[in-house]
RNA sequence: CGGUGCGUAGCGCAGCCUGGUAGCGCACUAGUCUGGGGGACUAGGGGUCGUAGGUUCAAAUCCUGCCGCACCGACCA
């Protein structure tokens, strides 16, 4: 992408109304814009992360077998009164009068709307279990949205819903979710500790949380910090017993949030150097909610004697919008916002330090388009002055710069820059490739 | 929803107390000089001062309502 063909406004100065460095930096990248309180348009440096981290989370979620699909934003209220919710879920919920007078709502989450579809389809126990998953927009109205993108009011998510026949069945999709969100997370270059945690309006018994630690978090939580030695990458997801052993090792270590924290249990159970007291942004929540809804809802099957029996069912939430403010939570400098690789926009930023040089204009030209099919590659191809350029490739957060002058060109060489370390290293132009493939992966 | 504060150019702000031609920095346009970390100079363009009403010869400024935004608290992913 060539920067004067691309929308991308970014700012100098810091909004006013910002607070977290994650929200200063998303408005000063030019990423979102807000239109009210806790409602932002994302412009299209932001929409790129954020469509980089739905597709993070929905490959993993296609390789574990679960299948994609997509429910609409706004609902019928008809399910929400069978369910008891529409009046209990309170004044979070957008409520809308359609023309007939009919009730919608804005869907602040999906268990009503994929029970009823389930329920018409699940009839046997042949046809369990199942596991589906959407990626939409919800709404919360809050009552105080806050932290920008982190705490909106819109905002989008990955839902997951699991269907078994019984309990044992339910917890190991419980199980596989569990681990499948260790793997996700870790995919995306995050420390993520999963913390037992209160159910809330959702409702059900078992129920973990996903905190990004970080000192502007929200949540406070107390963990065995052993449970950060146990890896989730050689275990197998649709192996049963791999993983439950797996979740019974992180569980089996004291983690939860403050609600469910018990001092007592703490220090008998945690020996002091491992005891963990921490702050962090929930980036995720997953729960077993058994047959609620089913029974609310309606949702049985006929099991292998022949009986109806109600159907166990989970969800799994990843909050995709809140994700792209607690990843620059986790990866930013004064200089700007610093992204991991999996979620940048671009692989490369080039810079022509003068481009009234003529050495250094052909150069880059020529490099940006024999390479742009390779590489996802920002071009700031403006005729402006080298320090605007560099501080803005900075803010941006491009994970690897190549900044190209004639002073370096006439001996055959480049600089790389790596955004992270800030380490600026002369390469030759015929080693550029290698050095590239080397250092990074892409 | 309670408490506090704010709304003036795209962004950040001053002016308001004490009413009298709407200002500054950044950004933008043109030109000149510059040229390795948001450069300098010159000349420009852009505002019904959130909105509706009131007071007054005169309102960004004083008064009232409404709307919007932020912070603290309670609440929540």
């Amino acid at each position: 992408m060539r920067l004067s063909n691309f929308y991308l406004f970014t700012k100098k100065e810091n909004p006013s109304d910002a607070y977290l460095a994650s929200h200063k930096l998303m408005v000063r990248s030019g990423m979102i814009k807000q239109v009210a309180t806790g409602i932002y348009s994302w412009l299209p440096m932001g929409l790129m992360v954020l469509n980089k981290i739905k597709e993070v989370v929905v490959e993993h979620h296609v390789k574990s077998n679960i299948n994609e699909m997509l429910m609409p934003t706004i609902q019928s209220a008809d399910i929400w009164k069978k369910s008891g919710r529409f009046n209990d879920y309170g004044k979070e919920m957008l409520k809308i009068k359609d023309r007939h007078n009919n009730d919608l709502l804005y869907g602040p989450t999906n268990e009503e709307m994929i029970t009823d579809i389930i329920s018409d389809d699940l009839k046997s126990y042949k046809d369990l279990p199942k596991l589906l998953f959407h990626v939409q927009w919800k709404f919360r109205d809050e009552v105080r949205p806050r932290f920008g993108i982190m705490r909106c009011r819109e905002f989008l998510m990955k839902d997951a819903y699991s269907f078994d026949l019984d309990y044992d069945s339910a917890f190991f999709a419980y199980c596989k979710m569990f681990g499948l969100y260790m793997k996700i997370f870790k995919t995306l270059g995050l420390k993520v500790i999963p913390v037992r945690a209160e159910s809330g309006p959702i409702g059900g018994a078992l129920s973990h949380e996903f905190i990004l630690e970080s000192n502007e978090g929200e949540s406070d939580i107390y963990y065995d910090n052993r449970l950060l030695n146990i890896s989730i990458d050689q275990v197998n997801l649709d192996n049963k017993a791999e993983i439950k052993e797996y979740y019974e090792a992180v569980t089996n270590l004291y983690s939860c949030t403050s609600d469910k924290h018990e001092e007592l249990n703490f220090n008998k159970n945690v020996p002091k150097d491992n005891q963990k007291l921490s702050k962090g942004i929930e980036v995720g929540h997953i729960f077993y909610f058994g047959t609620k809804y089913s029974e609310l809802l309606n949702a049985n099957f006929t099991n292998n004697n022949g009986k109806e029996a109600l159907i166990h069912s989970g969800s799994y939430g990843i909050g995709i919008s809140r994700l792209v403010g607690a990843i620059i939570e986790a990866n930013y400098d004064e200089k700007g916002i610093i992204w991991p690789k999996e979620v940048s926009p671009f692989q490369l930023g080039l810079i022509n330090v003068r481009n009234d040089n003529q050495v250094s204009l052909n150069f880059c030209e020529s490099y940006y388009n024999n390479n742009a099919s390779n590489f996802k590659i920002l071009y700031d191809d403006r005729n402006a002055r080298i320090g605007e350029k560099l501080n803005n490739m900075d803010l941006l957060g491009i994970p690897v710069q190549i900044i190209v002058g004639e002073k370096n060109l006439v001996n055959q060489n480049l600089e790389i820059k790596d955004r992270k370390t800030g380490k600026v290293n002369l390469v030759n132009i015929e080693k550029l490739q290698s050095y590239l493939s080397d250092n990074y992966e892409f």
